[in-house]
DNA sequence: CTTGACCTTCCCATGGTTGGAACCCTTAGA
DNA sequence: TCTAAGGGTTCCAACCATGGGAAGGTCAAG
């Protein structure tokens, strides 16, 4: 199987399925004379799980660890599901300040009238720069690859 | 005031004030002979203008387009009621997402009996790589300036 | 043999932010 | 006056995950 099979059989693009041999997430794989990579079923599996566990929002070093946990047969399910949780807590985390940001800026609108008069409460809000308590980056919600 | 206190009075860090300037977002400020930055009042003020909107969640864009209503004193405050609101929905959207990522880890963790045997219906499901809709990048919610 | 679809590597861009290097400027103390 | 410390300046690199594209090699079908 050439790159771009595995690709569309695992929903992995071949540019990533490139990048996540680069960074050591999958193993280098067998090459034809030619040098063009060769994937088997099993590789397809991994992309597979890699992929599941990108779309349920696991960053490339939490993708790792699972991996080594699947690939592990002695591996102790405790350890499989701290992972799990511990990014269920990153999540939440996230969401809670997601849903802070919102319900400012949403009882902020409220009070503006939204008309075609200058006044806004939203700008004398941003104005008075509310002493947050926030210094780092905010969040990025983008979908960076949705471009 | 030089930038570093311009940084200490704003909360705007003075990397990112240079940063800020140099695409675009703020103008450029005077200079003194040997070339330091510097800055008044007015620009302190428009900093934590930035800051406030920043921690608000919102991207740089919209932040230009923030800081434009506010000079522009003919604004109507309907737009800028229209461009919170947007944001509201972008974060609701990404709220919904990682809601919807919760869940389903948390579902799953609570089938994983989460001992020291290996069996673990969270493998389980990555294994058979359910066919997930998102094509797209997961969220990066690590808070990338915390390092 | 040509064509087109694929593969390869390499570089570039995104977004916001931080870090560092290498160098210049200012100020205070010895 | 010299010097050290602590600013400032610019430029370059990195993070993460991803896509875009160029330049060139390879392969299968017509």
């Amino acid at each position: 199987m050439t790159i771009g099979e595995a690709a569309k059989a695992s929903g992995v693009s071949a540019k990533m399925i490139r990048y996540y041999e680069q960074i050591g997430l999958i193993a280098p794989v067998a090459r034809t004379e030619s040098g063009y990579r060769i994937y088997a079923e099993a590789d397809v599996h991994t992309l597979r799980f890699i992929r599941r566990a990108r779309d349920l929002g696991f960053m490339v070093e939490g993708i790792g660890d699972l991996l080594a946990l699947w690939q592990d047969r002695s591996r102790h399910s405790a350890d499989v599901k701290r992972v799990a949780l511990e990014h269920v807590t990153a999540l939440e985390q996230k969401i809670r300040e997601l849903e802070a940001m919102a319900a400012t800026i949403r009882h902020l609108a409220s009070c503006c009238a939204g008309d075609d008069r200058p006044d806004c409460p939203i700008l004398d809000d941003f104005e008075q720069g509310e002493p947050g308590t926030k210094t780092g980056a905010p969040p990025r919600f983008g979908a960076p690859g949705a471009r």
